[in-house]
DNA sequence: TGCAACCAGTTGCATTTTACAATTAAACAT
DNA sequence: ATGTTTAATTGTAAAATGCAACTGGTTGCA
């Protein structure tokens, strides 16, 4: 049985992703084509190798990524997003909508995020169905 | 000059509002219609009195609330969103929709979430326009 | 075959944050 | 006057995070 603080919706989501690097290492998988610990753990943010090595267990536990072995590499390990990641994307875009909005952003850093941002439900479509293209084998 | 770990858009959200507690707190005063030290501290989350404090008073300094005496009762506080609090919406919305779609979520707790996530973007304006009547002083 | 570079972590330890419980000072209600 | 309510503060233990060095295997190349 699962020990969650409350089953209100907001926290039941929070509980998962309510930390300072949980979202980041989903945004380089999703806006970075990035499905290497290496890749992971060079963001700007530099989040330290065993945090980053706790998460993705975590996101995998979660139902959230998956792992499985480069074929072409016998020591890389590929990161994929599930449908259940995937479907973080509206919780980014909001995100970037607002950080747009009311921080002081560089716009030269974040054209894609407003791409993203100005692009509406289409454009989030887009995404999605290009991320269930390459990340969920079917 | 302020230190930040990027400039990315998701960083710069997450840095404000990326943690297990602010958006609780946001929450409770914007969907339970707390305004209160006491009645944020009776969420079922349990949060401490000292983390409801640090935390009440990063969202002042970030702009997202504010704070102010009541002047019915001098020992009492009044806390109310900014604008830049009520744009959170977009935000906690999609966490519900995502959490519906993918948490053990207890129905009945979640009456008024559900509505928010199934009513669309009219329903996210009218509530927009109830929060800035009952929190904006202008 | 030998060797350096690469990969996904792991380990040990210091620092920071959080949790928990008790306490406080001012304001208020009776 | 006295007890209660309010928004916190304080002290301390526990947990999470940050940091740097290290590991065991893999790969590319000479």
């Amino acid at each position: 049985m699962e020990n969650h603080r409350s089953y209100c919706a907001i926290n039941l989501g929070l509980e998962v992703f309510g930390d300072k690097w949980s979202l980041i290492i989903i945004r380089g998988i999703m806006f970075e084509g990035k499905r290497h610990f290496r890749e992971l753990l060079q963001s700007d943010e530099k989040i330290a190798s065993n945090i980053l090595t706790d998460r993705l267990a975590m996101l995998e536990r979660e139902g959230i990524i998956t792992k499985e072995g480069d074929p072409e590499h016998k020591q890389k390990i590929i990161y994929s997003l599930t449908q259940k990641g995937i479907d973080l994307l509206p919780i980014l875009t909001q995100v970037v909508v607002w950080s747009f909005k009311y921080m002081p952003i560089d716009i030269e850093v974040n054209r894609h995020a407003k791409m993203v941002a100005e692009g509406g439900n289409e454009m989030q479509e887009a995404i999605k169905q290009q991320l269930r293209k390459e990340h969920l084998k079917s």
